[in-house]
DNA sequence: CCGTTACCACCTAGGTGCCAATTT
DNA sequence: AAATTGGCACCTAGGTGGTAACGG
């Protein structure tokens, strides 16, 4: 008697995996393309970098926050982003007028530099798991009038796999990269958004999930566990008054990188203080905490 | 310690409240207008209607299946709808030919059917109650390459406030309508569309709350409590190639109406039989069903 | 008297880390 | 030995009707 299933699959915001030429011929909609790229090591695009601060120091091993954030030591509750750089790395970077004046800034800064501070894990499963801490930025510099597709990748820091080495609570290079992995662009399901939305409101990427599943067919992030990454944020300038066609020039996107949401992904967390510390602040994990589990001791 | 709050408010797409100006302008985004209409009984759109079957019966109290749907007796899941008619009344109706072509059905047909024989009722609450059955919807005819906002709203069937009269089980005419209340539009929160996706896949209206504060500020529909209600569904084929400032003409809106989905708005259930039709086919009342509550009587 | 409200127990749905078992 | 997996208890978040209290 009970109500379930219905004769057609249900209308949702699930497929969000984009190749690059999709997004440009689509133009941001909600369609699922197969075309999956690989990607490459971000210290590639590293050296193509004009960045003045030179990004080639996030390739180091070391995730004890010399990369705090722009904002170390400041109690600023947002971080402006380092630098910028093309989702397609052409010629060197020189964003339009326009989109050079947007600005984009990480809203849960202080939370991610905690978890920086002790080198950020973040668990990938098969069927996918979310973020902790969340990525979430606002931006400010967007003509309100115009409409802004806003995703996300997650692309390598170097081309190592790491090991954690237990007695020394610390991470060691254990060799060479695995093969890279189909790259997936996380497209924020409520893009398009408009210029004045982006003014008003924070976009938050909790519901991008990150997998180990190479065979994914659900649009998460496919990630290798023992591998370093670095999320990136990017945003794109809607141009709807033509047929939107592959003529979008590479002066139309912008590309975020904030140093301290860094991680390593792995199936079980290494590091015990990752694990109090996302115990202590996930609220999911309540259940795990210590005044929850000392009862379990006095029984 | 743990992490919740953050200083800017965060998007999501919970806006859904449009006025129709607002949504011609705007073309669709999910921006929150202010501007409300008040909105008139169905009875009015009737009489201009230039539907084949009247749809003045529909005015009628009795909700005890003649309009058990235009597929009455078939066993088909989907029922096709009765009668089209434009979101605003002007002219008579006449869909430009691509329009015309577009063909929706009420997917959830069966359920609907059992709650209309017995007299379909929807609480209705201050923080807002979703529907149950849900609206859920399939269109065929659609031009793959365009894109479509598809929205929902609720008018009232006629003039009448009705009271339920528990010895007989039945429903009583209790005099004249209450002043009509702030009529709003649900967009359906993946629009727009594209034709390709609205040919795959069901859209379905389950995030739609009912309310009956007149103040409500979630977007929810407003609705007087005791008094019949016809929910409809719309379809807007988006114009994107020119700056949309209400060129939208009539011929490119097309309404559905499925008159097995009436229902009378209450703050508690009136029909028992309603009330145990609803524990039976909605998994979140599971908790009150037969076998559940018979061992509360074995205690 | 009838209609509305607030709170409740009981669900669905799904996000946590834990842990034992399994795989490489 | 190291890494991965699946089931689990325990949460968050929120959708149900029941029920007693409230209010016109």
């Amino acid at each position: 008697m009970e109500f379930t299933a219905s004769p057609k699959p249900q209308l949702s915001s699930r497929a969000n995996a984009f190749s690059i030429a999709a997004l440009m011929s689509s133009g941001g909609s909600k369609e699922k393309e197969a075309t999956e790229n690989t990607i490459k090591p971000l210290e590639q695009f590293v050296e193509k970098s004009s960045c003045a601060q030179p990004l080639g120091e996030l390739t180091s091993l070391d995730a004890h926050g010399e990369f705090g954030g722009s904002g170390a030591g400041s109690s600023s509750p947002s971080s402006s982003s380092l630098c910028t750089e093309p989702l397609i790395p052409t010629t060197p970077i020189i964003p339009s007028e326009e989109m050079a004046k947007i600005a984009c800034s990480l809203e849960t800064k202080e939370l991610w530099d905690k978890f920086h501070e002790l080198g950020t894990e973040m668990i990938i499963t098969k069927s996918g798991r979310r973020m902790f801490p969340t990525i979430r930025v606002s931006f400010s510099g967007v003509d309100s009038e115009a409409k802004y597709i806003v995703l996300m990748d997650i692309v390598p820091v170097d081309n190592k796999r790491y090991r954690y080495a237990y007695h020394r609570s610390s991470w060691l290079v254990a060799g060479k990269a695995d093969p890279p992995l189909p790259a997936r662009l996380y497209v924020h399901p409520d893009s398009p958004f408009t210029g004045e939305q982006l003014l008003k409101q924070m976009v938050s990427f909790e519901k991008v999930k990150l997998t180990n599943n190479e065979l994914d067919q659900h649009g998460h992030i496919i990630l290798n566990s023992m591998h370093k990454y670095q999320p990136r944020v990017h945003i794109i300038k809607k141009k709807d008054h033509t047929a939107s066609l592959l003529n979008l020039k590479s002066e139309e996107f912008r590309t975020f990188i904030f140093p301290e949401t860094v991680f390593t992904a792995v199936t079980a967390y290494q590091n015990q203080l990752i694990t109090k510390l996302k115990i202590d602040s996930n609220p999911f994990a309540k259940g795990f905490r210590d005044s929850s589990r000392l009862t379990d001791i006095e029984r």
